[in-house]
RNA sequence: GCCCUCGUAGCUCAGUUGGAUAGAGCACCGGACUUCUAAUCCGAUGGUCGCAGGUUCGAAUCCUGCCGGGGGCACCA
């Protein structure tokens, strides 16, 4: 029985009692049956707490209202006890053999196994990272690298058909500062002020000129000035923009679209978007320039869209690019920033319901910083230096597995110390390598059953998972739609990472003190059989929550 | 000054959206390998959940006010 089934269950046992007149309610007052796995074992396998939400309601004591309900529970089938227990909790005991059932179910189910419906048939938009072409993805952008496609992911298991959008400037002031430091690094100068240094920058700036002497062009050096920076400009951010790509894809992250912002202006979809806006009354005028109600939104102060002398305000593309998203067809629309963006989300918001959408169809996350830590200091960061922790430096010494894992294993708005040597060095201390290793286990277990000739089809009994540590793995096990379903909700794509490290602990825990293939000269038994279903039930649930973070599952370490 | 966010064990972090005795990993201490991988397991130590009020059967969780860290407050992009 899964806990969802026995949410339904105890329902039903609730809408009994009404109809008997036990209960002074109606079925409309039964509200969803919340169950938990108890804290301490001896509570039993499950726990309620149905009867302290409703006895006020019904006129009754929590535990008499839990009394009725546990009378019915017990008359169905699958259950072994239901107990009333300190201040009105139902702590229930599913029958061995009604638990161990899943171990086969997640096997037939394979990947499929905690896939929901919540997203089915949405067209959802996750834009991420996002950052202009002046350099390589630094340490922030892989967080939301990382962030961003396992969300992706999660939502694409509920149903959704995901777009994975990138997008981007190659105009502005920080790109014609860019430029301006190609140039320099080329011509041996000092990096521009508030322009950027570092390595990359030379190596683009080579890279420029020597494709440039390849195809026989004239040395851009020979240009003036003014052409040479456009030059560099062009070429530099486009080799920019391939290495970050190249990175991205080494990472495990390909995105979909990469939008283009100049695109919305060149193809009019600014001045449309904002001849509608005036033409619905969406915005107000005042002081000559055209305002947008972001205050109803939380904003500080309504915010400028077209200023005073006609041209568009910044937020003006923002808000035509959240119609051409959906416009492409997307019902909902999803921005990964950073702490430094949380003043957008006002007008974002303000701006969808300025163009007639839901706002709640535009949902910001704000993540917060990552810092790097090395020797037990903080790193510091300094971009004018050229002392930026790229995705590519995070990759080289902790490989993309432990690296998306650790960025995603703790909640986006905390912020999140990433300790540089412990990746690399301390391979226990890093819960990647527990979990994947609790998969490869599970692996192995499956090969050496294969040897000794132990097959799963030729037999499986539910009843023989009884041992306390089986038990134990198979209610993880069934939790796993649930926290993937609450994962999706939240958009937490943490709650996986740290389920995986509850089974993984379970898991090893049932393989220290059973064992699966039999010992010496044991005959196999059914025993063995059903155990090699519950090993590889876990190893599916442990690739299937791994594919929802982006990291491998192997099959041997 | 105002807004957002975080504050939980020595460190890094969870805490099932208000439930039972607040958890895990690391670090430290002590145990367990002739048998499916010891990258594991078992045990011990470690807490005024930043502080003070409030809401109720019940608060780490919700509300208010302080304190501390981080971020943000343009007719810039």
């Amino acid at each position: 029985m899964t806990p969802e089934e026995l949410s339904a269950t105890i329902a039903v046992c609730i809408e009994e009692g009404i109809a008997a007149g036990e209960i002074a309610l109606t079925n409309e007052d039964v509200v969803e049956v919340r169950v938990e796995r108890p804290k301490v074992r001896e509570h039993g396998d499950w726990a309620t707490n149905v009867a302290m939400q409703l006895a006020k309601k019904a006129g009754l004591g929590p535990r008499a209202f839990a009394e009725i309900v546990a009378k019915r529970l017990l008359t169905v089938d699958g259950i072994d006890a239901a107990d009333v227990a300190g201040p009105g909790f139902l702590n229930i005991r599913l029958a061995a053999g009604a638990a161990g059932e899943l171990a086969r179910s997640i096997v037939e189910e394979g990947e499929d196994y905690g896939r929901g419906e919540s997203f089915q048939g949405v067209h959802v938009n996750v834009e991420f990272v996002s950052a202009n072409p002046t350099g390589p993805i630094h340490l922030g952008g892989t967080r939301w690298a990382a962030v961003g496609d396992s969300l992706s992911r999660l939502l694409e298991f509920h149903g959704a058909t995901v777009t994975r959008e990138y997008y981007f400037n190659d105009h502005g002031v920080q790109i014609d500062k860019f430029a301006e430091s190609l140039l320099a690094a080329i011509l041996g100068e000092d990096a521009p002020e508030g322009g950027y240094g570092g390595d990359y920058v030379l190596e683009i700036a080579d890279r420029v000129l020597q494709d440039a002497m390849e195809v026989g062009e004239d040395d851009p050096l020979e240009l003036p000035r003014d052409e040479a920076q456009e030059y560099f400009r062009v070429r530099g951010v486009h080799l920019m923009f391939d290495q970050i790509k190249e990175s991205l894809h080494d990472f495990g992250v390909d995105f979909d679209v990469y939008f283009h912002e100049d695109s919305l202006h060149k193809s009019g979809k600014v001045e449309r978007a904002l001849d509608h806006l005036k033409d619905s009354g969406a915005l107000y005028e005042s002081e000559g320039a055209w305002w947008l109600r972001s205050t109803e939104y939380g904003d500080e102060k309504d915010r400028v869209v077209i200023k005073s002398d006609g041209t568009a305000a910044y937020i003006a593309g923002d808000i035509a690019y959240i119609r051409d998203k959906r416009e492409r067809g997307a019902q909902l629309c999803i921005y990964l920033l950073g702490a430094d963006h949380h003043g957008y989300i006002a007008r974002l918001k303000a701006g969808a319901a300025a163009l007639g959408y839901n706002p709640d169809s535009v949902e910001v996350i704000i993540g917060q910083m990552v810092n790097l830590v090395k020797d037990g200091a903080p790193v510091r960061m300094s971009k004018r230096a050229g002392d930026v922790v790229t995705m590519e430096d995070l990759v080289d010494v902790v490989g993309v597995d432990a690296a998306r894992y650790a960025l995603t294993r703790s909640s986006a708005d905390a912020t999140l110390d990433v300790d540089l040597d412990l990746l690399a060095s301390a391979t226990n201390a890093n819960p990647v390598f527990y979990v994947q290793y609790a998969h490869a286990r599970t692996a192995g277990v499956a090969r050496n059953a294969a040897e000794y000739g132990i097959r799963k089809e030729d037999g499986f009994d539910a009843t023989l998972l009884t041992h306390v540590s089986e038990t134990a793995l198979l209610g993880i096990l069934s939790e796993f739609p649930r926290i993937v379903a609450q994962a999706v909700e939240y958009r937490e794509q943490h709650r996986v990472a740290r389920y995986l490290e509850r089974l993984a602990a379970a898991f090893n825990q049932w393989y220290d003190r059973t064992r699966v293939t039999p010992q010496g000269d044991e005959q196999i038994t059914d025993l063995n059989r059903t155990r090699l279903w519950l090993n590889d039930a876990t190893g599916q649930v442990l690739r299937n929550g791994l594919a929802l973070l982006g990291v491998a599952a192997p099959e041997r370490m």
